[in-house]
DNA sequence: AACTTCTATATCAGTATGATATATATCTTG
DNA sequence: CAAGATATATATCATACTGATATAGAAGTT
């Protein structure tokens, strides 16, 4: 999906800046998209040449300026026309599979020329890593009225997603906990 | 992980073409890294002008000149040390996620804005895909002696990856089924 | 006989990453 | 309480990667 699709996607739950869409990204929605900000920044500054979206600058005393982001009507249906196309792309390409860099998958599947520790420590963190990632996407505790977060959280399919999400966190920390001494100790 | 050192790992489980260790991360490494034909071929090239690898040109009659790729000594010791580096590296940066970009992910996100028409056959196709990933795992026919697949088989590392790629997949299969009715009809 | 898929390598324009720079506020820890 | 780390916030750019395209014969399919 292009980039700047996904940003229009995120901007349709509420205004925000380049720096909240790319937190939403390692946030919430990190099994699902990553991006940085050297595609972001430069999207949302073409969409606004665009017309796409607008701009207001909050220049908060000394602290740098931040800019909201806000999707306009045009910006609107460019984003319906895009995500069909996405949409066809998509089943017509064939090509189902997700795109993947796994660093923790390779260096397990290579943890044979590994020492025990390094295993261990890597198992660990990650385990960590999936345990705050369940957290944060079962959290059903108060957040921001205006956060471009409550499409997520309360449309079918933000909770479809956050479902589907927590289940394949689940079984990955189950797996790795009951078969772990296979790679170490 | 560098590319240099993913080729340099797949090809410590055998001699083989650029071809192959792409049709490896398209299949059974599919959840786990991918890379394109423009990563892999000139990485080979630089393993092999460094002495990391060594190439036999099969000039098979009339077919294109099969190159197969053997890890020299060189090879094997630089892996080895290049691994350490990037297991230090992943557990150094913090950043324990991996790098995705699910393009069926983002569809569903947004299926909102989708036909339910377009949102049914994408669930269709992707799940007709999990199902094939999930016999191409967990196959356990013979497959070619010489192949660098005998790793992921017999190795404890390849069991283990392969064990839980299976359960992830059959988790995810099993939770479109149960809730997809959520997202169209 | 025509068409598609598979094996196989290679290139390259366009796109994305990861590191770095800048600047302030706030939180944490010895 | 000072030092250091973390969070908010934007921006740039060398390097790396992707996705499309070209080439070409074998093999399988319709």
């Amino acid at each position: 999906m292009q980039t700047d699709t996904i940003c229009l996607g995120i901007l349709r739950g509420g205004p925000t800046t380049g720096y909240v869409i790319k937190s939403v990204l390692e946030g919430p929605l990190n099994q699902i998209y990553n991006l940085s900000f050297g595609s972001i920044y430069p999207a949302l500054s073409k969409l606004t040449k665009d017309k796409l979206v607008t701009v207001k600058q909050h220049a908060q005393d000394k602290k740098p300026d931040k800019k909201v982001y806000t999707i306009t009507k045009k910006g609107i249906s460019y984003f319906e026309e895009a995500l069909l196309a996405e949409a066809g792309n998509y089943v017509r390409s064939g090509n189902y599979g997700d795109q993947i860099k796994s660093e923790y998958g390779m260096l397990l599947l290579f943890s044979k020329y590994l020492p025990g520790e390094h295993v261990k420590l890597i198992l660990d963190e990650r385990l960590l890593f999936a345990q705050q990632q369940l957290k944060l996407i079962t959290y059903d505790g108060p957040i921001a009225k205006d956060s471009n977060l409550n499409a997520l959280r309360s449309s079918a399919q933000g909770k479809f997603m956050r479902g589907l999400m927590a289940e394949v966190i689940k079984t990955a920390i189950n797996y790795i906990e009951k078969n772990r001494k296979k790679l170490h100790d």
